[in-house]
DNA sequence: TTTAAACTGTGTATAAAATACACAGAATAT
DNA sequence: ATATTCTGTGTATTTTATACACAGTTTAAA
């Protein structure tokens, strides 16, 4: 028989010592890329090696809090928008000892945010998808799900967060979705169909520097 | 600052008292109604009231493995394909003590399965949707999210799991769907897609005892 | 056992949605 | 000034979803 039971410590306390914890995928675009934000390990286990960023739920807080300070700690983004992923609970999925993680994935732009290694992290950097560095843990199969949820949500949702300025033509608006979704699309069909949606609304706006000038657009 | 860091015993500890649980909407289709399993608690807190069943994470044990384990004690269902909903974080989501719990939905059939009160349960039955009484803890919202889960794998990926029986007429999967989904179809719509979805596959035998004599179907 | 009632099983016509496709206008680079 | 490159737009075609009617089969009732 499981030691699994009621959830009442007036009568018995069936848990055991677990820890749980959060990682989270933090997505941006950079350079026509859709990038991942990796922290190097400075301590075992797993010395030196990528991961996401992640760490033990704090006391009092929810499992998006304390994404949120785990976050603001390397990068100082303050609040984040974060999109629960999954949970990871296989035994050994943690060589020392026993951890559930709770995933989450966030957008940024890269741009705001001063990526600083400290207390356990030696190094902290920016990774396109194609270039992704062996992970720690079961840290590539969290990436893979994550981005599955991601492109599920780009699909239906047209959800791209902060991945894009506040004012961006339908252009970088296209190339961020054929990006993310590894699909081209036609440019007029993916214009009517985005504006058809209804979310997003022109500027006054030409953006310089580049041929055509294309409208800017802000969502609404 | 919080006391969220990093996981690694070798250097500090700095998980808290908290434990996990798993939760698990079991559906069930009966009388041509979509159902849910609910259990009555008899000890505090929530004494007498109704909910999912659910229990702390077993000692060396998955999150899949001790929702099997609680739901193989109460209705004698020995192995069942579960889906991840989500988690649940919120602080005093439990009156008593700091418990996160992660959720999960199955699908079985009502008819194979005794269910027996036992343990910390004096009631178990089946409700109906649109019957449900007001549950403990935060469980309706975690049967809101389950069905809401329900329904997009319904809709893109046809997975009725073990809601109906080996056998079965199209109509019969058509009134599943209609009630799951609250809609209806056109009937031969209905057929036509569900057919080249290229998932079923017609018996020689036909349902005895209703009008028309309809083609008994199985999954392939 | 005959008849009525209720359900099954099928195809086509229509509407809606997705896709394919070309050229004139605007800004930049030469 | 000119060439180049990107923007911005409409329509025709295909695919997909929807609407819809009648003959055949089984049960229930007379």
């Amino acid at each position: 028989m499981s030691k699994t039971g009621p959830l009442d410590t007036a009568v018995s306390l069936d848990s055991y010592e677990c820890t749980i914890a959060v990682e989270c995928c933090v997505f941006g675009f950079q350079d026509n890329k859709l990038k991942i934000l990796l922290v190097k390990r400075s301590i075992e286990p797993f010395k030196d090696h990528w991961m996401l960023p992640g760490g033990a739920m704090g006391e009092g807080k929810t499992l998006s809090e304390s994404v949120n300070d785990v976050l603001h700690n390397l990068t100082g983004i303050k609040k984040l928008s974060l999109e629960q992923v999954a949970s990871y609970s296989e035994v050994n999925r943690h060589p020392v000892k026993r951890v559930v993680s709770v995933s989450f994935y966030a957008l940024v732009k890269p741009e705001n945010y001063p990526v600083i290694p400290k207390n356990y992290i030696s190094d902290i950097k920016w990774y396109s998808l194609d270039e992704l560095p062996s992970l720690g843990f079961d840290h590539e199969k969290l990436v893979g799900d994550a981005l599955e949820k991601l492109r599920d949500n780009l699909k239906e949702h047209l959800v791209f967060g902060e991945l894009l300025p506040d004012r961006f033509t339908l252009t970088e608006l296209q190339e961020l979705y054929e990006n993310i979704l590894e699909e081209k699309f036609d440019r007029r069909n993916f214009r009517k169909k985005i504006l058809q949606m209804n979310i997003l609304e022109p500027t006054n706006e030409k953006k310089t520097g580049v041929k055509g000038g294309p409208v800017l657009y802000r969502k609404k």
